[in-house]
DNA sequence: TCAAAATAAATGTTATAACAAATAATGTCT
DNA sequence: AGACATTATTTGTTATAACATTTATTTTGA
């Protein structure tokens, strides 16, 4: 079914552009909820859990900093800090207060926080899987390959 | 430049299915916010605005429900009866409870509800042009069609 | 050196979103 | 008719998002 059926719109879009637009807008929101929902259970949202798995990936050792947090979250994400109260107080994340810069904080997954992450992510790649399970892999390089293109200019 | 490098992720996605959605949540994050800065010397919402024009398009002297109004939005939206809170307030739109089924409440846009449409439309339409207007006609009526696809089996 | 600029994180505020529960009116079925 | 289910909207509550401002620390440069 088009967009204009979905939506019962009469007359038509103004360009092109507009129709791809709103339907991307509104793709995501009929998806998203869906992978919200995965992650309810673990009593986290999709924004914290992108954080411990940013964590886990990143060297142990060092911890990251809020700031290279938020640039490597799928939504950039203006308050990393009271994303990460959460979790801190949750006993997920630790920070420190490094003494080479002590404006920075650096941030680290306890091992709660990885048990969590061990014990979500194969569920959270399955019901991802099947989100768009749907779908032949020629459509999803397609999709990939156009959305790349769609925001390459507000990277 | 692709979503792994952007991200700064060095593991692999564990599914072309993973790519493609978070390559979606990404673009949506990207542009919405264009989206929204239109809208925004205007004093309404995307979702607002979404609603105007929905009564904009409807018959005149009838009106639509809530539920109607719910249905027709891009952004499926449980609470509909905030937003027209504000729109009302702001004497956009006005509520008519009927005779013939007291439950429902009619909504109707006022004429300067209208006059706002009417000028903030023409901007509207430019920025959603110009959102996707790097990319070619081809690309953009692909991604349109793999959407309604992707999106078919959660409508 | 020391004032000003730049960087990093935290805070305050307001609006929005999500979800459950409550209220109200209508429809159905015996 | 009267109990019960259904439909439609509203309300309450909590979490999240967006944006500007503030605080703290480091860097720069006269």
């Amino acid at each position: 079914m088009s967009l204009k059926e979905e939506l019962k719109i009469s007359g038509r879009f103004h360009s092109i552009q507009e129709e791809a637009f709103l339907g991307l807008v509104r793709t995501h929101n009929l998806l998203e909820p869906q992978h919200v929902a995965v992650l309810k259970p673990h009593g986290i949202s999709p924004a914290q859990f992108n954080i411990l798995r940013i964590l886990k990936g990143a060297d142990r050792s060092e911890g990251l900093s809020c700031s290279d947090i938020g640039a490597r979250m799928i939504s950039r994400d203006s308050d990393v800090t009271r994303l990460l109260d959460k979790l801190v107080k949750a006993d997920f994340v630790q920070r420190v207060r490094p003494e080479s810069d002590r404006r920075k904080v650096l941030c680290l997954i306890t091992p709660k926080g990885l048990a969590l992450v061990q014990r979500a992510t194969p569920q959270v790649n399955r019901a991802n899987q099947n989100l768009l399970g749907h779908m032949n892999d020629t459509d999803l390089q397609t999709l990939i390959a156009i959305l790349e293109k769609a925001r390459a200019p507000y990277l």
